[in-house]
DNA sequence: AAATGTTTTTACCGTTTGGTAAAATTGACG
DNA sequence: CGTCAATTTTACCAAACGGTAAAAACATTT
C-alpha cells in the first residue's frame, strides 16, 4: 500500500511525515490540518513535504491506508472454532488495548467517520462490510448453538467499537469528568464484567 | 446564554444561521466549515451573516452553548429516588432518542471532544463533571443498597454515551456495515438486553 | 576529485479564508 | 409620505492556504 522509498534519507522522511501527519490530521481533521503545520511537526519544508508526496490528499491516503490494516486486524482474529464468550472478550481486550496504545490513530478514523467519511466510504461499504457478515454468520452459529445469549450479532460488533474506542476518542471528556488519566485498567474489569454478563446463554 | 434578536428579522434570521451552522459545523468541524458555506446555507451574504454574530468563532459558541442545554438535560432526570435499573434503561434510552432526533448535534459535540474539546473543555470540567459526580454518587448508594450490580459508576455512565451516540456520529459506518438505514428499534431492544443483564444485582 | 543523482531551500503564485467599510436598500412608525 | 433606524449588498483587504519552479546544497559513486 505505501511505496517505501529507495533510499535511507527517503525511508527516514516519509516515516517521519506519515507519523507527523498522524499526529496533525488526528487532532485537526483533514480540512483543518495544514502542509506547514504537518511540516514543521515533522522537522521540514513544506516544500520539502511535498517532494515525498505529492499533495495533502496524497498524505491523508498513505496515513488512512497505514492505519485500516492496523484496526481491522483484531477483528480478523475471531475464531469460529473457540469459546465463543472467550473469543469475544478477547477481541474486546484487544480492541480496547489497541485504543490505549494507537489512540491518534483512532480519533484519526473518528474524526474521518464523523464527517461522512468521505474519504474511506468505499472500504467501509466493501472491505469492513464483508468482514463483519463473515463474523456475524459466526456469531449467529454460536447463538442457534445456545451458546451465546440471544442478541444482535451487528449491534454486539458496534457495542464493542463504541465501548473501546471511546477511551481514545473521547479521552479528553473522560479526564475532564473524572479529573484523572484515563485508566485503561479500570475498563477492562468493567467490559469484561459487562460482556460476561451479557453473553450468558 | 443565546441572546435573542429584538425584532421580528433578527430572531428569525438568528434562528436560521445556528441551523445553517449547525448543519455544517456537525459536517465539516469547526476548522473545515467557511462563513460562506454557512451563509449560503442559511440563504444570507457573509456580510450579512456578520452582521448578526461578531465571528465565525462567536457563532460556534452559539450554537454548542445551545447544544449543551439538550445534551446534559437527560442525566439531569435520573432519578434517585425511582427504581434504580427502570431510571437507568430510562435514561439509556432517552439518551438514544436524543442520538436519534438530535444527529447533527451529537455528530457537532463529537467533533468538539475528538479534537481535543478546546472549545468546551471549561465546561467539561465544571458542569458536566458536577453534574456527573452527583449522578455518581446516587448510583453508588444503589450498589451498596445492593440494588445494582457492583460496577464503576463512572464506567457506567461512559458506557450509555458512547453506546447511545454512536448511533449518531458514526452513523455512516454503522449504515455502510449493515446495508441499511440505522435502526433505533433495534438499538433498543439491544441496549434494553445489556443494561438489564449487566446491572441485575 | 569529478560527475551525477538526490535532497533541500528560496522565492514565488493563485485561491480561499475570515473579516471590514461604506453605500444602498428596506422596514417601522408617527 | 417622510424620517430615522435596521438590514442588506457591493467592493474590498490582509493573511493563510495548497502547491510550483528553479536554483542551491548535499550525497554517492566511480
Amino acid at each position: 500500500m505505501i511505496e517505501l522509498g529507495k533510499t535511507r534519507i527517503q525511508r527516514k522522511n516519509q516515516a517521519t511525515i506519515l507519523d507527523a501527519a498522524l499526529d496533525v490530521f488526528s487532532t485537526f481533521g483533514f480540512r483543518g490540518a495544514t502542509l506547514d503545520l504537518i511540516a514543521s511537526t515533522a522537522g521540514l519544508s513544506k516544500p520539502n513535504l511535498l517532494y515525498y508526496f505529492p499533495s495533502k490528499e496524497a498524505i491523508h491516503s498513505a496515513v488512512l491506508a497505514e492505519l485500516l490494516q492496523t484496526w481491522l486486524a483484531p477483528l480478523k482474529k475471531l475464531d469460529k472454532d473457540g469459546d465463543p464468550i472467550e473469543e469475544i472478550i478477547i477481541y474486546v481486550i484487544n480492541k480496547l488495548h489497541a485504543s490505549r496504545d494507537f489512540p491518534r490513530e483512532s480519533r484519526l478514523f473518528a474524526n474521518e467517520i464523523v464527517q461522512g467519511a468521505p474519504r474511506i466510504k468505499s472500504i467501509l461499504e466493501t472491505d469492513l462490510r464483508y468482514l463483519v457478515e463473515d463474523k456475524v454468520r459466526v456469531i449467529h452459529k454460536w447463538i442457534q448453538q445456545g451458546r451465546l445469549a440471544k442478541i444482535d450479532p451487528y449491534h454486539l460488533i458496534f457495542s464493542i467499537w463504541s465501548l473501546t474506542q471511546h477511551y481514545a476518542d473521547f479521552d479528553v471528556q473522560v479526564q475532564a469528568v473524572t479529573g484523572q488519566e484515563t485508566s485503561f485498567g479500570e475498563a477492562e474489569i468493567f467490559l469484561d464484567h459487562l460482556y460476561r454478563r451479557m453473553l450468558a446463554p
